[in-house]
DNA sequence: GTCTATAATCAGATAGAC
DNA sequence: GTCTATCTGATTATAGAC
């Protein structure tokens, strides 16, 4: 019986887990489609289908959800990059600014505003979230060195800018401009963006 | 004395208009600091230095305030490009996208909320505010048009897509990043995004 | 038109029973 | 841990005197 009694927390734990999982991938849509001021907790709360003191249970505040969802992204991106097979460093970045793009049309990219300082302080003091972001710039900038020192890259811009500028497509909003026009569908938009962020407006 | 029972009237309103220029002069900056949900009604009052039930005299809600700031920087873009000296389409282009970013850095340029609605609603229904918009669009418009017909801008981008990008350089966070880290001052900034905006990240 | 004072609402967070 | 009910503070907007 030792197995009984040592499941049954486990499988509570579990429990706990999942419903913490569902609580951050609403936080990510509602962050996606709204932004962070414009969420609410209350709504949060009635979209997971439980009582708003009962979130409180698990995040202690607004930050902290938002936090979570980051996180959550964070994580996805990592494990995306861990599975990339092998290739060239542009080809690599290349795939990862079209993640971006993909996940942002998902309507899975949260979106928080960038001036707001006690998000800014939550997250700068959440660990998972600067591992993983210390990762994933890590990895990307080993990609993007490669890439200027063997000239895919422009060696002239700094490799920071381009982080950066690839970081930025995140919170593109070319991406639903061209999205309202109904002219392109989301495959042909991820190409347009791709295209002007790598390749320019200019012409070849 | 003709001239003095009409002067009077003009004057005052000249002092009215003053005052919402200081009004509107307000709103820009906050908005360009904090965005729209973070301004508050009080801030605003508080820095223009009257009281709040004033400013709804001259506003009649915290969307038209906003409206009031956009369409203030759209008569900015129309008075710049309208004294723009001959030029290439491509050159007038990078003039008017290097505008937007100096203004941008100059926190000058006020960043709304693309998804609130009661927002968006009021700026499409301020007809100051769409004239602007059209006009300011079909003059980029034929420059992209023109720069791509001499192959000067890539033919194959859709004018529309090359607009947008243009325009979403008032809202890109690669500004507010590369000044973060301290590592080059804002006419290099300015250069680096305009470079990576028309060159691309590519080696050329 | 400007002010002080206040209404009305909404959202983040908590108390306390179960 | 989850719930209902509530507190607390902030924010948009307005009433009414001058």
């Amino acid at each position: 019986m030792r197995t009984e009694v040592t499941a049954k927390p486990s499988f509570k734990q579990q429990m706990l887990k999942a419903r913490e999982a569902a609580i951050v991938q609403t936080v990510n849509r509602l962050l996606a489609e709204k932004g962070f001021d414009a969420m609410t907790v209350d709504e949060v709360a009635a979209q997971v289908g439980i009582a708003k003191a009962s979130l409180y249970k698990h995040f202690s505040s607004k930050e902290e959800l938002a936090a979570a969802a980051m996180v959550s992204v964070m994580h996805r991106a990592q494990a995306f990059i861990a599975e990339l097979p092998e290739a060239p460093p542009l080809q690599q970045l290349r795939a990862v600014v079209r993640w971006i793009l993909e996940v942002k049309l998902a309507g899975d990219m949260p979106s928080l505003p960038s001036q707001n300082s006690s998000l800014r302080a939550t997250l700068m003091a959440n660990t998972d979230y600067m591992d993983g972001l210390m990762d994933v710039s890590d990895r990307l900038g080993a990609w993007i060195e490669a890439a200027q020192a063997s000239g895919d890259l422009n060696p002239k811009l700094p490799a920071i800018a381009i982080l950066y500028t690839c970081y930025a497509r995140a919170c593109d909003p070319v991406l639903e401009f061209l999205r309202m026009g109904d002219l392109y569908d989301d495959a042909q938009i991820i190409e347009l963006v791709l295209a002007t962020c790598f390749e320019g407006l200019n012409a070849g």
